[in-house]
DNA sequence: GCCACCGGTGGC
DNA sequence: GCCACCGGTGGC
C-alpha cells in the first residue's frame, strides 16, 4: 500500500550558476545490483493522497489518487524533483529551511554547467501520508534510496535533520505542474567511497532524459559499466578496497512529463507528419515537471526542476550548434531539443 | 586539445 | 519502446 517515493530537486541552470552539480545524486538511481526485496509496503500500490502545498500554490494535481492505484503508483513512489534553485529554495517551509544547515543552501556544489537543468533538491515521499519530504542532503538522499524498499520513508525519519516534523505537517512540497518531475529508481546503491555519480538531466527534446556518470576518485569520468570495468581492471587497488560492479548503476529517471524525451522516430517515417512534434509542446507558461518512477517496485524518487522558463520556444536561438540538421527540419517547435539552450538562456527567476 | 553533451543504434 | 553504449563534436 503505501509506497513512498524519495525525490529530489533540481534546479536548472539558467545561467550558470547553475547547478549542475545538482545532479541528481545518482544515488537516486538504483543500483543494477540486485535491488532488495520489496516490500510489501513500497510496492503497493495505492497512491498517496497529496494535501495542499502550502508553499507553492500551484495547483497542483497532486499525486492523488488514491483509489486508483495505478497511475499514480508509479508516481509516488521515489521520486526526484528538480528544480529550479530559487524556487526551490523558497518552497521549503520555513521551518525546514532552518533546520538543518544544509537546508538553506544547497547542499551539493554547484558549479557553473552549461546549462542544462539540474537537480537542486531531493525529496522522498512518507509512506504513510504520501507528503513529501525534502531530503538535506544528497548523501542522506542516497541513503534513503539505497534501501528504500526494505525501509520505507516516513515522515518521522526525517525528524533525523527535522525536529518533531510528522505526517500531521504540510508537505515540503506538493508534486505540480511547476517543475520538472522525474521518478528515481530505488535501491540504487551508493557509490564507493571516493567515487560519485552524477545524474546529468539533458534538455527537453533530447532522445534520452538523462545521463548517468560515475567520477572516479582519480577525476576520470566513466559513463558505463564497461568502461567501470576496464577502470577497475586498471586500477586493482580499487577492487581491494572492496569496490565491485554491483555498485554501481547507470539507470536513469525517468521524466514524468511524457513528451520531455522525443520519441524515437521510425526510422521509416522520414516525413515531418510522422512526427508529433508540437502538440506535445510544454506549454511555455510553466514550468516543467518530471518524475521518474521505477514500475517494478512502484517506488518513485521524485525531482523536478522547475523551469520556470518554457523550455521551448521555439525561437530560440542555439546556444550551441546543432549537429544534425535533420531533427531541426520540422521546425516548429520541435526542436526542442536544444532546449536546453533555452532554458539556459532564459533569464527568468 | 579536451570533454561535456548529444545522437543514434544494437539488442532486448 | 527502452536501455546500454559509445562516436562525434561544439564549445571552451
Amino acid at each position: 500500500m503505501q509506497r513512498q517515493s524519495l525525490k529530489f530537486t533540481i534546479r536548472l541552470n539558467r545561467e550558470q550558476n547553475m547547478v549542475n552539480d545538482l545532479t541528481v545524486p545518482s544515488h537516486l538511481i538504483s543500483m543494477e545490483g540486485e535491488p532488495t526485496i520489496p516490500n510489501s509496503s513500497t510496492l503497493g500500490g495505492s497512491l498517496e493522497t497529496t494535501p495542499q502545498d502550502p508553499f507553492s500554490s500551484m495547483e497542483g494535481e497532486e499525486t492523488h489518487n488514491v483509489g486508483d492505484e495505478e497511475n499514480q503508483a508509479e508516481n509516488a513512489q521515489n521520486q526526484l524533483v528538480l528544480y529550479d534553485p530559487s524556487v526551490a529554495i523558497e518552497a521549503v517551509p520555513d521551518s525546514v529551511a532552518h533546520q538543518p544547515p544544509s537546508f538553506s543552501r544547497f547542499p551539493f556544489s554547484i558549479q557553473p554547467s552549461r546549462v542544462l537543468p539540474a537537480v537542486g533538491a531531493f525529496t522522498v515521499q512518507c509512506a504513510n501520508c504520501f507528503k513529501w519530504r525534502l531530503i538535506p542532503s544528497k548523501e542522506k538522499y542516497e541513503e534513503i534510496r539505497e534501501h528504500i524498499t526494505e525501509q520505507p520513508f516516513l515522515c518521522e525519519t526525517a525528524r533525523e535533520w527535522r525536529s518533531d516534523v510528522s505526517c500531521d505537517d504540510a508537505p515540503d512540497l506538493v508534486q505540480d505542474e511547476s517543475r520538472l518531475w522525474a521518478i528515481d529508481k530505488p535501491n540504487i546503491a551508493k557509490p564507493p567511497r571516493g567515487w560519485e555519480r552524477l545524474l546529468r538531466i539533458r534538455g527537453e527534446g533530447s532522445n534520452k532524459f538523462a545521463d548517468v556518470y560515475y567520477i572516479a576518485p582519480t577525476g576520470k569520468r566513466l559513463r558505463s559499466t564497461v568502461e567501470i570495468q576496464k577502470y577497475l581492471e586498471k586500477h586493482p587497488e580499487y577492487i581491494e578496497e572492496g569496490v565491485t560492479m554491483s555498485q554501481f548503476s547507470f539507470q536513469v529517471p525517468k521524466p514524468l512529463q511524457e513528451n520531455y524525451v522525443k520519441k524515437r522516430r521510425p526510422h521509416s517515417a522520414p516525413s515531418c507528419n510522422a512526427i508529433d512534434h508540437g502538440t506535445s509542446a510544454p506549454d511555455p507558461s510553466k514550468a516543467i515537471t518530471w518524475v521518474v518512477s521505477d514500475e517494478d517496485t512502484n517506488l518513485q524518487l521524485g525531482g523536478w526542476a522547475g523551469l520556470s522558463t518554457p523550455i521551448l520556444e521555439h525561437e530560440s536561438q542555439p546556444a550551441k550548434k546543432k549537429r544534425t540538421p535533420t531533427k531541426h527540419r520540422f521546425n516548429g517547435n520541435l526542436v526542442y531539443n536544444q532546449h536546453e539552450v533555452s532554458v539556459e538562456q532564459s533569464p527568468q527567476l
